[in-house]
DNA sequence: TCTTAGCACTCAACCACCAAGAGTGCTAAC
DNA sequence: GTTAGCACTCTTGGTGGTTGAGTGCTAAGA
C-alpha cells in the first residue's frame, strides 16, 4: 500500500480516466481518446508516458503492444479504494428501491429474496443475498414436536419473524409426556439465545440446575446437540443470466466458469462471507482473484451488510464483470442494505 | 402422425442413421459418412436420394445447400418415438446410482435433491427432480402453533417424512386456550388428506359437526382458508453448467436462452409438468420447441415420473441440448424413477 | 528537467482472393 | 430401382495487403 499512495496528482488523473473509459466502453484505452474524452490540457505523448509509468507499476496492461490499456486488478482496486468518487442515487432511484423493499413481506427471508430480485434488475448484474445467520437469530419460541418414534421436529420461532423447523432423528424414543415439560424448560432458558448457541448455553448452565431441572437440561441438551451446527444460512440469486449481457462473457470459458461458482451456494456463500469480513463496517468491493478465491478471476463483487443493533446479520450484494460501474452501484447496495437494516428492524423488537 | 408410419425400411434405417451419426459427432452428416459408418450396402448416391426424401417429409434439414443434413425436432422425434432402441444399463451404472440413493436420506426432499444431483453427475446433462406436490403429500400431523397476536405456524408432517411450516396472519388473535383443542379437532379429522385439499375436506364436511364441534369446525376452517393454495412443488436443479461443454452451447445467445429459463423456478416446473402430464405412465421425452413453451428452442428435456402407490407424484429428468444420447439417457432417467419409487416407498406406510 | 512534436513501428481487424474438401443434385447408364 | 459420374455449391482455412489505432523513442522546446 505504502508506493500506492505516491502516485502524483497527474497519474491518478490519467489512471483515474483510464479506468472509467474502460468501464463505460469495454475496450482497451489509448492515451488520445483519454486527452479528447476528457479535455485534458496535455498532449498524448505525455499521456503516453504516464501511462507507460502506470504499466511498470502495475496499474495498467497492454493486451499486446501498440494495442491501448486495459487496468490490472490492481488498478481496478485503486480506482476503487482512492480516486472514484460514490454518484449518489437519484430521488427515482431511491423511491424505485424503496418501492420495491415496501411490498408484504412477512419474514426477513422474504425481505432478502426480494432484495436479491430488486438488486437484480436495478444493477442489471447477479443479485445475491444472504439471510440472516443463525449465529445472529434470536430464539423467539421453540417448540419440540415428536412425529414419529425417534423423529422430532425442532420448531424455532426467530427474532426476523422466520419459522424454522430442523428434523432430528434420536437415539431412542422420546416419552410423549415429558414434551410439554421440555418445552416448557427450553423456552424459559433459551428466549433470547442466538439460535447456533442452544447448546451451548444450556450446557454451561448445565451446573445451575438440580434434580427434576437437571433432568430436564440433560435430557434437552441431549436432543440438541443433535442439531447440526454451522448450518449455512440461505442465499438469494437472481438475474444471473444478465450476466451474458456483458462482452466479457461472450467468452463461453469465462461464463461457464462463472456459471460454475454461481451453480455452488456453498462457495458463494464463502465468497460473499470473505467479502464481509475484512470490513466490518461498510461495504466492500471485492475485485477479481485478488484474495485468492478461486473461480473468479473474471468477477467482481459489491458488498454491503446489513445490521441489527449495530451487529451484522447478513450480506447482500451485486456480482458482475471486473468492469463494473463502482461507484453508482456501491451506492445502490450500500442505500439498499440499509433499507433492508431498516425493514428488518420491524420485525426485531 | 399417419404419414409418419409410412416410411419404409430403408428410410427408417438412415434417418436412424443420420440421427444417431449426429448425435455423437454434432456435426452435419453426409452421405458417404453414412455408408462407411453403418457399413450399408448402398451407394452414397442412393443414400443421397433417401436423404432428399426424408428432407422433403420434413425429418431432415440442411443448413445450406450442400452441407450434411441435421435432423428437424421432427426427425428427432420419430427417432425417439419410433427408431432408437433403449440402451440397458450396464451393471456399475446400476450399482452406482443406487448407491448414490441409498445414502442416509431423512426425507423426501432430500432423496429428490440427491436425485437431482445424481442425474447431472451421471449425464453430464442438467439434473432435474421436483419434490413431491402438496396435491400428493398425506397429512399424517398437523399442529397450529401460535406465536405472535396475529401470526400463526402450521406445521404439517407429510407421509413422505417431510415437516412443512407455512405461517398465515389471521385477522384477530387466536385464544391461545382453543389451541390444544383445535388441534386435536384437526388431526382427528385430517390425518391422511392430501395437502392441498385441508380447507376444502374440511368445508364438505362441515355440515356433519354440531355444537361445540362446529365452532371447532369453522375456527379451523377460517385458519387454513389463508394457506395460500398451489403452492409450486420444490425443484432440485443441479449440474447446469455442464451444458456448457456441448457445442451448440458455445453459441451465447443460445446459452443466455438456456440459462434464462433455469433460473425462472416456476417456468422450470410447469416445463417438467406438461412433459408429465403428456403421457401419464413411463418416461416422456419433449424435444425442443415442439409444444410450444417458449425458451426451450434449443434444449430437450427426458422425464420419468416417481410413484406412490401407482400415483404419480412428483417427475424427475434430465435437460440439455437437443442431441443428446436419448436411449441411454432415457434408461437412466427411467430406471432412476422407478429407484426413487423405491425409496420413498419406506417413508410412505 | 519536464513537455511535446514527429516519426517509425507494431499489431489487430478487415477484406479479397484462392484452394481444398465435403457434400449435394442431376443425368444417364446399368 | 440403383449407381457412377460430373458439375456445382458452400464452408473452411490460408495468404497477403491495407487501414487505423496506438505505441515507444528521440530530439527539440519551454
Amino acid at each position: 500500500m505504502t508506493q500506492v499512495q505516491e502516485l502524483g496528482e497527474r497519474e491518478r488523473l490519467i489512471l483515474h480516466a483510464v479506468v472509467h473509459t474502460h468501464i463505460t466502453t469495454a475496450e482497451p484505452v489509448g492515451s488520445r481518446s483519454v486527452v479528447k474524452r476528457f479535455g485534458l490540457d496535455l498532449s498524448p505523448a505525455t499521456v503516453r508516458n504516464v501511462m507507460a509509468d502506470l504499466e511498470d507499476l502495475g496499474f495498467l496492461q497492454q493486451i499486446h503492444t501498440s494495442s491501448g490499456r486495459v487496468p490490472t486488478d490492481r488498478g481496478y482496486r485503486y480506482y476503487v479504494d482512492y480516486l472514484m468518487r460514490v454518484q449518489a442515487l437519484t430521488a427515482r432511484e431511491r423511491a424505485r428501491i424503496e418501492r420495491e423493499l415496501e411490498q408484504q413481506l412477512n419474514d426477513a427471508d422474504e425481505v432478502l429474496r426480494q432484495t436479491s430480485h430488486l438488486l437484480a434488475r436495478v444493477t442489471r448484474q447477479a443479485g445475491l443475498a444472504e439471510a440472516p445467520s443463525e449465529a445472529s437469530a434470536e430464539i423467539q419460541r421453540l417448540d419440540l414436536i415428536p412425529f414419529a418414534a425417534c423423529r422430532l421436529a425442532v420448531l424455532i420461532v426467530d427474532n426476523f419473524g422466520r419459522v424454522l423447523t430442523i428434523t432430528v432423528e434420536t437415539p431412542e424414543p422420546l416419552a410423549p409426556d415429558t414434551v410439554p415439560a421440555l418445552n416448557r424448560f427450553l423456552n424459559a432458558h433459551l428466549r433470547g439465545t442466538h439460535i447456533d448457541q442452544m447448546a451451548a448455553t444450556l450446557r454451561t448452565r448445565l451446573q445451575t440446575f438440580f434434580d427434576e431441572q437437571r433432568m430436564l437440561a440433560e435430557q434437552a441438551l441431549r436432543i440438541l446437540s443433535l442439531v447440526p451446527q454451522n448450518r449455512p444460512a440461505q442465499l438469494f440469486l437472481d438475474g444471473a443470466d444478465q450476466l451474458f449481457e456483458q462482452p466479457e462473457f461472450q467468452d463461453v470459458d469465462k461464463a461457464r466458469q462463472v456459471f460454475g461458482l454461481l451453480g455452488g451456494q456453498d462457495r458463494l456463500a464463502g465468497l460473499l462471507r470473505a467479502t464481509a469480513t475484512t470490513t466490518p463496517a461498510g461495504g466492500k468491493i471485492l475485485i477479481g482473484g485478488a484474495d485468492g478465491t478461486e473461480g473468479l478471476e473474471n468477477i467482481s463483487v459489491v458488498t454491503a451488510p446489513y445490521k441489527i443493533s449495530e451487529e451484522t446479520v447478513g450480506v447482500i450484494g451485486v456480482l458482475g464483470s471486473k468492469r463494473m460501474p463502482y461507484p453508482h452501484l456501491s451506492a445502490i447496495v450500500d442505500y439498499t442494505a440499509g433499507l433492508v437494516t431498516k425493514v428488518l428492524s420491524r420485525f426485531v423488537r
